[in-house]
DNA sequence: GATGAATGAGACTTCATTCAT
DNA sequence: GATGAATGAAGTCTCATTCAT
């Protein structure tokens, strides 16, 4: 019965282009309200608990296992003061999900700015993936909650949400310029391809699938031009 | 603490062609040890807990929040009895995945027998899917359970590898027919895509996402056929 | 937040008489829906748990302090058994307090027969505070929960009420008969001399009050008789 | 376990007559010591203290489930200055009590000066419990406290006997002048019927049993009056 | 083999009290 | 003297597992 208490507003002030502010979408969503009126001290305490949260989550490497004990003892704070700060797991777990989550947005955005659609795909899949490979053990606990509760089912989406609109406006302009196969479906693309490459993230850093490097990045870059019928000039 | 108390031996007993037996490498997993011995009373209070496991499961919507007694009371048995046939609530679960994903396996195995590999897909897809839609329920409880328990990521993987080892033998037939893009990796390529259409499955049936049926089957199909740079001819 | 769980039925099917089969009403209130489809082991278990409770919050000398795990020591039960009978200390108490309540009413019935209006008051205020005297320990903890909850405030006016319809009964007809004073309004004198009777038991076996025992019940049979106006023939 | 850790000198100095200086006896256990050496400014912050403090109790109705937060949120203070002020929440609230006690105590008393008895107990009667009902509140936190705790307990017996002392007083004025029936103890009767009349008051504005005013008033002075044998003349 | 009561470890949460600023 | 964050002891309740019948 997770119930996160911290309310968060849903963000949708993103623009669809390109080259969006890429953290927008999701920072709307980190909740500024729990923050505002808490003393320096406070916000140190609550900051210690994240981080500890963080550690500790990641060292049990599952959700469910993780005590609040484990958490406060990993922060250094007393027990009682958890509950200053977060009224559940649930509650803090919420918090640290957006924000790794955030951070592989942010970060798996690519910083291409060229106009070969192909290197645009190939950066972002090369950072995204690079991205995972470094969240690994959060992305683990992540995807427990997820698999665990509807709250957090509906964060995983939302926030991939955000990811797959890029994307379809992306598609959308491509299919407009005639660069791409225009028989496609672009959302429906855009939400399997994401799905691929998300899924295959899942798979070589969750569940320790190896892969050559080069091989796996380059092979994926290939699959989404291809399916895609990206044409570069 | 999940400790699957029945043994199972690694399956692998597979002949990598186009046209295995379904059930082999799953059936491997089967332990039927656990049902020698049984009286036929027994076998009958076995499988009620089986069928009672999987309603009650699929009532709660949750691995975790799924109590024994849960079980029990759906089964129509005694409380105690559950521990004559099982050792944990773990050890019922994974057989019963088991016996879910082999469900999934069987039929989400092609019965096109032509030489179009186009169709090929497309039917194999379409019953992948549509085995998805209806073992939706199961298949989040087994997400649930694959993200929190290792013992279940590895049966997951296990079972994913068959799907996959027969794709990249297809993939191997075909390159070496050239009738794909050879330059493609079929392993990695064969991975990428069974997780593209996986997590497409998840992202429909139990993420709740809405796709039109056709547009995202055809896609789908397109999407493969494209990347693969399939030849029909 | 005090729950029973246990629900009770009220009782209603008492005849107003002066000689009523005296723990209708009361017996009523005792939830033999609890008892139905108790094993004999698991009744024997509910009713150390009972017992054990009623030592334990005799030994503490408070509803509040007494903790379940008093209660289970006490009763030389496991922890977890007690929630196997009951929902809460509450509902425990609940039941106990009924049955003390009962107890006390049955014992403060007076059995005198005779016609003699005085004698019967002063049979019924000897039974009732000699009762009071021998349930000292527990209704200070009746007295307790009263304060405290709703729902033992509830209960206590209830069996309150079932002592005062009898007297105001009696008083009617007496009144009718010409026997008292018949400008007394049976109802409220009624609750008043009741108050009284009832109050002072508190003052004399709770707080603690000492009073010269034959002294203090003629004196009480006095003040009723004379309140009363009452005139023997 | 609750400790008021402010000592408390017992009051006994009341001359018994008729006519008392009323919050005389009362006046002697509010401790003077605590106020001593207390700036202006802090004079101020225990005055609220005090006033939150009775707004919580009676907002809640409850005294265990009144927390220090809810007093010192109610009153305006910071958290850490209940301590400053206050050893404990039984420390404030019986400070809280005798104040209360105090004010009905005063209210309570005749203003009656005529020599007619019946019409003195009438009008103490009429302002006792019109004192109750504007005290109800508070009343039902003091009972609380008092079934609790044998510190409140004390508190309440040593209030009542202030009362006590100047009935049994009048009492034996009145037997020794032959106005009432000379063979009842004025003792016992003293007790009895303050017993009658407060948990008549407990019984119409706590528990809120409902009575017509009027008719509840005459009928409460009609039964003292027959209980003792007033007589005018 | 079936039954369901008994067990108790362990998780969560509250809140009076302390203490550094 | 005021502030409010920090503390941790103590209590409640759950539920997987055991065991006597």
């Amino acid at each position: 019965m997770p119930k996160p208490t911290r309310t968060q507003t849903t963000g949708s002030g993103h623009d669809g282009t390109l080259t969006p502010e890429a953290g927008e979408l999701v920072s709307a969503l980190v909740n500024a309200d729990a923050l505002a009126g808490l003393s320096a001290k406070g916000l140190r305490t609550r900051t210690r608990l994240l981080e500890g949260a963080r550690s500790a989550f990641e060292k049990k490497g599952s959700y469910v296992e993780t005590r609040i004990s484990d958490i406060v003892k990993e922060s250094g704070v007393a027990y009682g003061s958890f509950y200053t700060y977060f009224g559940s797991k649930e509650a803090l777990f919420y918090e640290l999900a957006v924000e790794v989550v955030h951070e592989m947005y942010v970060e798996g955005t690519s910083r291409y700015r060229g106009d070969n659609p192909i290197e645009r795909i190939d950066a972002s899949n090369r950072q995204f993936l690079d991205s995972y490979r470094r969240h690994a053990a959060m992305m683990t606990i992540i995807e427990q909650a997820a698999a665990l509760y509807p709250e957090f089912r509906a964060l995983r989406r939302r926030l991939r949400q955000g990811f797959v609109d890029r994307i379809v406006a992306n598609f959308e302009r491509l299919s407009k310029a005639g660069r791409m196969d225009t028989s496609i479906d672009p959302a429906i693309a855009a939400h399997a391809l994401v799905s691929m490459t998300d899924n295959f993230g899942y798979l070589w850093f969750v569940l320790g699938e190896s892969f050559d490097d080069e091989l796996a990045l380059s092979t994926l870059t290939q699959l989404w031009g291809n399916s895609l019928g990206l044409r570069s000039t």
